[in-house]
DNA sequence: TTGCTTCTAACGGTTTCTGGTGATGCAAAA
DNA sequence: TTTTGCATCACCAGAAACCGTTAGAAGCAA
């Protein structure tokens, strides 16, 4: 019998260990390979093919979402199961547009995995329970939440290098003056960069910048 | 031969699964429980027992510290290893101080969590490498580090109800007033709560704050 | 009863952030 | 070569956050 090959990619060695673990059970299926951030990701594709990439959205240098975007900016279909630790419906919408075949909540139990990996491999979608009801009242409760869909095309991973080094120093609690001196330029030039990412992110306010870097691991 | 009786909490039950699924090729070590959050931990250790307890720090309701608090306080002698995915120093040398015997990261092999288990159960403590490292800068680096201890008691979970109200809506981008208008208070009042936030929890502006809620799982 | 904590509220002042707009130089891409 | 994106800087006005301090009411516990 040909086993399904299974590549996992996430920053958390534990967890890919446990889910390996999890998966060694499983008859039909086989790890091939694992990542523990995105770059890693790239590299092992480059060279390498698995049946399906389960894949964490946040890891450090490239996260789960610039690892879609980048193949599908090189027309690799692969398929995918994106991992999250927040089961965000703005963030479903958005890796189901770049590719996405399903989508799995860290909360959700083991076994699930395995459904995933069989359903997706049969060219079906899968997503967990917390989150089809999460979707189902997206639909259902008002169509505000159009709103919410991004209206450019991406806005995760889109922030320009000068933009990271603010943001990150945002998150030390730095105020647009400490910006300033650490990174040797005028406060305007700070909050113009704030003022960017604010819109970028489409958030309020620091906190929301706070939250999407916590998110992101760019802190 | 006696097994080693272990019970594993984390919110997510996939990690759950995996760790358990990493333990269950291990001849002497026993899963013999788990929970998704800190409240069931408690309930669970009210009518059983194990030797060791694996411990996330970041859990809904109660969350790890607050657990160990419990346990110091109602004087039960449970071995402990903490688990997280920071690995702050702040956090390591508070959880020692309330009982923990080994602190784990979450991006440290699932090796290393049998060698923990195994060491914690013969009276040793553990701590995975990336974690001594940091400890031990702290301690050559510079005396500085003795500013970074707390000076009160314990700094977590320590916020009132009301505060924590206050910090949610803050996670969700409100200014005062609208947190003011949600909660039937006077932006005055929001406003004080914020200052106690932000003098409690030792952080310099909301970005702290909302990290802090990150981190400890509040959002 | 007394002391402690929490929640509530207020005042005055300073600092910082946010929004809007505009402009320049540079380098890479189309 | 023109265009586009990025980083830089500036000015202004209003909004919001931050700081220090004080204080009453309610409830709980020693």
């Amino acid at each position: 019998m040909r086993k399904i090959k299974v590549h996992i990619a996430d920053d958390h060695q534990l967890l890919i260990d446990g889910i390996e673990a999890v998966l060694s059970s499983e008859e039909n299926i086989e790890v091939v390979g694992s990542s523990l951030n995105g770059e890693d990701v790239l590299n092992w594709f480059a060279s390498n093919e698995a049946d399906i990439l389960i894949l964490d959205i946040n890891m450090p240098k490239i996260d789960g979402i610039a690892v879609l975007q980048s193949f599908l900016k090189n027309g690799i279909q692969q398929k995918v199961i994106v991992l999250s630790s927040y089961d965000d419906t703005k963030l479903i919408k958005e890796v189901l547009k770049i590719g996405a075949s399903g989508f799995l909540a860290k909360k959700c139990a083991g076994e699930h995995i395995v459904e995933a990996i069989n359903d997706v491999y049969c060219d079906k979608q899968y997503f967990s329970e917390s989150i089809k009801d999460k979707l189902l009242s997206t639909f259902t409760n008002n169509l505000s939440s159009i709103d919410e869909i991004p209206k450019g095309s991406s806005f995760f991973s889109s922030l320009t290098p000068r933009e990271t080094d603010v943001l990150k120093l945002i998150c030390k609690q730095f105020n647009s003056k400490e910006i300033s001196i650490a990174l040797h330029i005028s406060t305007n030039t700070v909050e113009t960069h704030r003022k960017n990412l604010i819109n970028k992110l489409k958030v309020k306010n620091v906190v929301g910048l706070a939250i999407y870097a916590m998110k992101n691991n760019i802190v």
